[in-house]
DNA sequence: GAAAGAATGTTGTCATTGACAACAATATTC
DNA sequence: GAATATTGTTGTCAATGACAACATTCTTTC
């Protein structure tokens, strides 16, 4: 797809910020949305670009660090945590089963369920995943500047 | 205030609409992105279910502002404030345009492209909406708090 | 001022996503 | 034990983003 470019060229990628001119918001200035949406799509759009070896969205990111976290766990429970629903969940969870990534055994406890968890390879791979995601970590660093960055994350952190 | 329990022993964040027990997000709480990401779907969800009546989604809204607040201006001209692709904005205004909520007359310095702008019912239409739109925002601040929705929103402006 | 190139708006198509319904198997509740 | 709920699965639909191809109309370059 779109090719590396110098890094000062980089901010083009979901913003685009200066380029040309811009016409007036009006209303749209007084919604939190549109703001969050904005930042987003930018920051969604580095993450897919900067894990594009990896072939990795972000919202299989999520999933591979939370079966991570918690091993073991059944879907219900990743989809529960994750705001994913059970159906598009189970769909992914085959895709990673079916790069090595994942393992599913029955669960013990529940004979309707599967127990989760990372397989070696899908281990080896995540490390390498995960320091690609601080690589782009570091872009929105760049990008937002680290301070904001931090008030952010902090200011988002607390609702669910 | 951001030491509420240990790095690593992170719960329960706060209700959604049912607090089950939610798992660990591991490395997810580094990432700006996630927490960004988890708002965004919160507020768009609320906006489209207190405007279910308007039946209108987000970026229709956007579009219908940007239009209100620049009238004459082209589609190009929208599409790139807006960073919404040429395609998807002209099918989006062609549907606007059947509603009777835009107009789309010839331009008189670019024969390539129209000067938008609201029609008579859209601006009607608009003032309804805006009233909903009003009290969407009113959710989110409720939701979010109005200091950190006001703090999030300054934040969040000053790129794009 | 003609040719080459760029921009505008349009349509077609594809892949991804979110949502929802139906289903089989198993758990839970009464 | 019967009714009900939950788990995971598949099917389908609508909305979205992305991209390519196209006709029309500027704009640039020589």
């Amino acid at each position: 797809m779109n090719s590396r470019q110098p890094a000062s060229e980089q901010l083009v990628i979901g913003g685009d910020i200066e380029s040309e001119s811009k016409l007036r918001l009006g209303e749209l200035q007084n919604h939190l949305g549109y703001f969050l949406r904005r930042l987003q799509v930018w920051v969604f759009q580095d993450f897919i670009a900067t894990l594009s070896s990896a072939n990795l969205r972000p919202a299989q990111y999520s999933v591979l660090l939370v079966i991570a976290a918690n091993p073991g766990q059944s879907q219900s429970a990743i989809g529960r945590t994750l705001n994913i629903e059970r159906a598009r969940l189970a769909r992914m969870l085959h895709e990673l089963e079916a790069h090595g990534w994942i393992s599913r055994r029955p669960s013990g406890k529940d004979a309707r369920s599967y127990a989760l968890a990372l397989t070696a390879e899908g281990k080896k791979a995540l490390a390498k995943i995960v320091s690609l995601a601080q690589e782009h970590e570091a872009h929105v660093s760049e990008f937002v500047g680290e301070d904001r960055r931090l008030k952010l994350i902090e200011l988002l952190r607390q609702f669910g």
